[in-house]
DNA sequence: TATAATATGAGAATGAGTCTCAATGCAAGT
DNA sequence: ACTTGCATTGAGACTCATTCTCATATTATA
């Protein structure tokens, strides 16, 4: 017999340890620094070309992307934006990511997550980690990024497939769980 | 004001396309080898030592899965095996990923995919089309795997991350979509 | 066959994410 | 300031993939 289905989330008590709503709280020590307000430049330039409005429900959604410097959860939001209903902070998000100024990231978990586009950032992977969920941005080398683009454009050829863009996920355990 | 949020999925109407139910019933062309029979019998035994059975729907769900080739979703499994109840169809997805011998695939859409673990069948990477939602797999060369796993390693010095393995993803249109 | 364990089906329950709609806010013109 | 037309928001109902419950069935072994 099988047990272990108690804890919450998509295939339960099949990771290495609990499963468990993403982490709350954590929040990143980077201030609020000058590239902050290029972002929100950059937002407000493209939501106002969409004949969208900046507002402060949507900037505060920004605000927390852009400090967070990782991608965060609907708990992450609801945990810093505590006055944000639900309704709206998925509204926002999905709006933003339509927009093109957001990025929806597929966890190991079944949250979803989400982070500033690439073009507001840069180019970058994840690694994710298996016991807490915590997803962690991190860049390789120049030098990698062409070998792997490289290879992904020769599906093309050999596939038939059209490439748009491609994702690098490091499964494992972070600093905090091992 | 944003419309287009008619169609089902997660994120909905953010896709170039219209996202929609996993593609059901394009079957592989690939027929029963012999490969087969090594995988039942690695997943029997497998299982035995685990104290289970491997039981007629265990087994139906490992040949789907062993001749779709490529991640399947629950549709896939509804359709391929229309008599199979969706709560064992999840249960019996559920105890193999926990046994080891399958892996969830966290897809661009919100529906869950399932392959055989990479024990089961080699190191492989998935092509995810952006517009039906298919999944397909692919195998990069050994030296780009070398290169990978060389990266992916240095991580647990510079990031004090340890990781237990990687996938890569490809986004973009498969051959039936551009 | 008895016994104890695992496995299964049917349907209820859960919950992340979505939708509706009435109310509000903002911009531009008058 | 007032109006008109849109974009935006909040509250809560709703959807639906996934999980849970539990009574029944099946299998292993003695």
């Amino acid at each position: 017999m099988i047990e272990d289905r108690s804890a919450p989330g998509a295939m339960r008590g099949v990771s290495s340890t609990q499963p468990q709503r993403p982490s709350r709280g954590r929040k990143s020590t980077m201030a609020t620094n000058g590239k902050t307000n290029e972002v929100h430049a950059e937002v407000e330039a493209r939501l106002r070309h969409l004949d969208q409005r900046y507002t402060p429900g949507r900037r505060a959604i920004i605000d927390l992307l852009v400090s967070a410097g990782r991608p965060v959860s609907i708990g992450d939001v609801a945990d810093s934006l505590p006055d944000l209903p639900h309704s709206s902070a998925y509204r926002h998000l999905s709006d933003l990511q339509i927009a093109g100024l957001v990025r929806r990231v597929a966890a190991n978990d079944e949250f979803a997550r989400f982070e500033l586009a690439e073009e507001l950032t840069e180019h970058h992977h994840h690694l994710h980690c298996v016991a807490c969920g915590e997803v962690i941005d991190f860049t390789p080398s120049a030098a990698f990024e062409r070998n792997v683009t490289r290879t992904v454009d020769k599906l093309a050829e050999t596939e038939g497939f059209e490439p748009h863009s491609h994702r690098l996920d490091v499964l494992g355990l972070c600093v905090n769980c091992h």
